[in-house]
DNA sequence: AATTAATTCGGAAACGTTTCCATGACTATT
DNA sequence: AATAGTCATGGAAACGTTTCCGAATTAATT
């Protein structure tokens, strides 16, 4: 327990050495002795010291720590990008930090403001939306920041590494559902400012919509897309298709579906967003859209790694990766399978 | 940007008044004038002044943050009890930093061997399993400790407060199989030194074990189930029902079952452990056992805050945890249903 | 107007390290 | 044996804050 009131002048009085001789002996620097190492070493041990990482770094500044900074830790997407940054950051022999900011913007914005509590190096951050203040934040943060951009347009003179999804996603969704000849398509997710890009893809693929086909919940959650299903269900016309937010949500609707007698695909196609592994373990097994969530982590942590090694100022990155969609079981074509199937 | 060499001097002498006197601004500290502070909160302003935090926890001591250790973030058993440790902290004016240590015992303890590092005041750790350097190391920490026990028996003296499952978790899981009828009853989980009891409850629940019934997988994930429904299916005779170390496993066999045209629970029932979500989201339903991991989280994380608070020293609390099987569609009784379906 | 009390402020010590520099002891070279 | 060169060591400065304490200014009391 030792409330830790040990300093290392207790040890070098004990060790009959001086402070300096005993900083040297615990960091395994050169300039001592191995007799004398021993001794303070085993003085060390004797009184339990440890040392106040405050003070050293004081001097240190370099902590080889990082922090990711994620919304929802419920939403099986994260952990694999959690995964992924601790991967990298392990091989670059950094510490990985994880903060919940519990889908909460202003928990996001406080971590920003006090990121220097957090004794890091550099920061991940994987934002919710982007409101001007959030800008301001990363532009007057010290460190160096990578976002992971998940379905929102950034301005370009954002003062941090960026790797994000090319917006598409939603489009392949769209047209995947089209091309099964799909003819009253519906959409499922939270309201539309949380990743509007999402929602606009619906918008952008038909040539006038029904608002009575849209569904927003409070959030991309399996109770959302349990909602949605009760609303479609209830309408006098009900979608063939449905585009879901997220994967979340599409298990949410498949399930509710179910449980109302409805067919999938026969009578209502699902496709989400994420490639989460849910998809693979529902019946049927839910078509989605990659996005590549492994490969952008990868990606802005090597960033944001080099940049805090080398020292990197300006020259920002802008990396985009292309999704990319996996056809299964819950929008196969009604008539014939044409499709890859996984 | 700027490289953070903006120190307390510099704001000082362009707002010409001492550094005592900055502090007192920026800390909202009795003893300044109004006209004065409002001054040097302007020159704050201009220089873009970040106190150094280590400077400051130098003499503060207290960081207000703790440090959450957890094995897997991938086991959906996890976000569970993040969720519910950052709900307490929260309401304590605390924040919590996750530490994911992959399923590695070595990176445990690596942690707790720097936890200064961390600049924390306190650890929720719930580890994958007990060895002595792990107590050891717990017991010389110089900080406060929560262990959450997740199925392993801990030494009496281990110097942190400790909250638990009762072991009978697996009890259950199989009282309840031998309940509906089930004789040839197999496992499948991760090696036994992972989680003992989980297994231990098995071999008591029985009076003579089929060794050819067990399956142990390199962990508690989709695959091992998966890869354990290959191996029964090989068997020349098959078992009957499987009891699995915990849901991803249950629904990794469920999956596989499927695909080969096996029925649960017709051909064979299966439960699992820790009430994850996945298990109502299946078809069928996947019965388990609750954890409790909520309440387990929540009581873990405000016995450490209160210790912290409080400077408690010695007396370490244990408390444990009843489980609660929830039976659903995966282990009903052939013959009839006389359980509670929920 | 004179004394006392209350504010406001700056200097300097303290927090616990690391590291530069000077010193002294020891070894190797001639 | 004398000089040069290594090596081990301790003293002290530095890191950037907070806070104690005394001084100086202002306000309050008589």
């Amino acid at each position: 327990m030792g409330t830790h009131k040990v300093t290392i002048e207790d040890v070098a009085t004990l060790a009959g050495v001086g402070i300096a001789t005993v900083s040297r002996a615990i960091n395994n620097t050169d300039g001592i002795s191995p007799k004398t190492k021993e001794k303070v070493l085993a003085a060390v041990e004797e009184l339990g010291f440890i040392p106040n990482s405050f003070a050293q770094n004081l001097k240190f500044r370099q902590t080889k720590q990082i922090a990711l900074a994620v919304p929802d830790i419920r939403n099986a997407f994260i952990p694999e990008i959690a995964y992924s940054v601790e991967q990298v950051a392990k091989h670059y022999g950094y510490r990985v930090v994880q903060i919940n900011t519990l889908g909460n913007i202003r928990s996001e914005l406080e971590l920003l403001r006090d990121i220097k509590k957090l004794h890091v190096d550099g920061l991940i951050i994987l934002p919710l939306a982007y409101p001007k203040t959030l800008k301001d934040l990363i532009n007057k943060a010290s460190l160096p920041i990578s976002i992971i951009n998940y379905g929102k347009t950034l301005d370009n003179d954002v003062k941090a590494d960026i790797v994000s999804l090319s917006t598409p996603e939603g489009k392949l969704v769209m047209e995947h559902l089209i091309s099964i000849g799909r003819t009253r398509i519906g959409y499922a997710g939270a309201p539309k400012e949380i990743i509007e890009e999402r929602f606009f893809a619906y918008e952008d693929a038909l040539d006038q919509i029904d608002r009575s086909l849209v569904y927003f919940g409070d959030d991309f959650s399996l109770q959302t897309g349990a909602k949605a299903a009760d609303y479609f269900v209830n309408l006098t016309h009900m979608p063939d298709a449905i585009y879901a937010g997220n994967d979340m949500v599409a298990v949410g609707l498949l399930n509710r579906f179910k449980e109302l007698g409805i067919r999938v695909p026969e009578d209502i196609a699902i496709v989400g967003v994420d490639n989460n592994l849910l998809c693979t373990i529902t019946t049927p097994k839910i078509s989605s859209v990659s996005i590549m969530g492994t490969e952008v982590a990868k990606v802005a942590t090597e960033l944001l790694l080099e940049r805090i090694e080398e020292q990197k100022k300006g020259v920002f990155e802008r990396v985009q990766f292309e999704p990319r969609l996996i056809v299964r079981e819950s929008s196969l074509s009604r008539t014939r399978s044409t499709q890859h199937i996984e």
